[in-house]
DNA sequence: TACAATATTTTGTGATCACAAAAATTTGGA
DNA sequence: TCCAAATTTTTGTGATCACAAAATATTGTA
């Protein structure tokens, strides 16, 4: 039909617009372990062709957030409790870092914002709206580390959330409370005060109890 | 010519062939910053068609490894001191703790294997063959790193040597001598003893002067 | 010679096709 | 009813084409 190579959506390539769309549907936790995602079937849905998806695909295998059967079916990775844990600590290591470096560039409005955040992040779980506190949390943390000026680390951490984020939803649905130990008041704490060692301490906290909650409870409740 | 697909070589796919190749030759420092990749002129290099090398680049541009330019021309990315820093600063978190994780399955076999990566780097450093002491320097890293059992260190660690190396190769060839100053005794000196905290200052500290060196030292130098 | 305008070539992107292999479905016999 | 064999459909891979835009080369004029 259209056979003009028309960018229409704000000079972007179509493939790059499928990645994007599909790397948010991911850590939205739009897409549950073992789901099966095909290159056609995407394209119907997304309404492109097979060729962009096909590319989209290919990068999100690259960065582990999909993974590919010995057939070449791309699928999402399934969570064991050893990768669970080595994906805890590579999250401590690299948003430590990223805290701290980003640290001096936090000014007054981004600890407002942050603030705000982190309210939302409250407001999910008193209303147990699984998705929302994903999504808000996942704000809170990407607004911190992007606040340092850098290219290397933001990319990094997000290759672990992508890893992260369809089992961390699929697990939020089969649980009915979760720890609301709110770590974030006192990473806007050590914010505040410019304290690196008390901001790696809360980051490193944060993320701990966040997670190491789900390691020890309900694992088998998940498919 | 040949419509048919033929896996020839070892029931990999093309695609999976071509991705390797060009990540083991950035790698090995055979790509200069700077320098444009096309997709049809690397097809024809290596003896392929058009659509595998295109997934390829598009794999190695999403880990960084090369950039895609605003008009979509592909090219190694050139390097800055604030970037170096940065890189620096992910290479000590993440090595750091893969060091210690895989410290436990450092067996004799492999203790025997490191210490022979390690004379081979000195005897490079020896006779100045710089390529050589990069694939060496790698080969001890990266054969340390992989005692561990896990799958997410790796990759992470590879994004960031991927991003280095190119830089990194030009840079040595345009130095007459390098730090020799041998951190890998210390590393090893430290698995041996199995002591955590010890192999964490020892890698930081290979680490640190390697590429610290770099950063202050003849930067202009290179284009 | 210098430089802008024009023409040519190169290049990335997306679409589509053929093919083989894997999945899914149907069929047929006990 | 059950299960294995045969058939059909789905799917990933690689090749090739058309197109537009960018890069490069060429030309013409002062």
């Amino acid at each position: 039909m259209n056979r003009s190579i028309s960018r229409s959506s704000g000079d972007q390539t179509v493939q790059a617009r499928v990645y994007s769309q599909l790397r948010q549907s991911i850590l939205d936790g739009d897409f549950r372990p073992g789901r099966s995602v095909t290159i056609r079937g995407l394209a119907d849905e997304l309404n492109v062709s097979p060729m962009p998806v096909r590319e989209a695909l290919r990068r999100l295998t690259t960065e582990r957030a999909l993974e590919v059967s010995g057939t070449g079916r791309v699928s999402v990775p399934k969570m064991t409790p050893a990768k669970l844990q080595e994906l805890v600590r590579a999250r401590i290591c690299l948003e430590k870092q990223a805290a701290i470096d980003a640290m001096p560039f936090i000014g007054k409005t981004r600890l407002q914002r942050l603030t705000r955040f982190d309210r939302k992040i409250n407001r999910m779980i008193a209303r147990a709206d699984h998705q929302g506190y994903v999504i808000a949390h996942r704000k809170f943390h990407f607004d911190l580390y992007s606040a340092g000026k850098g290219s290397v680390f933001m990319p990094l951490i997000e290759s672990v959330w992508l890893q992260i984020s369809p089992f961390l939803t699929s697990t939020l649905l089969h649980l009915d409370s979760y720890s609301t130990s709110d770590r974030h008041i006192e990473i806007l704490a050590a914010l505040e005060n410019q304290d690196a060692t008390a901001l790696g301490f809360a980051v490193e906290a944060d993320i701990r109890h966040g997670l190491g909650a789900l390691t020890e409870s309900d694992w088998q409740k998940k498919a």
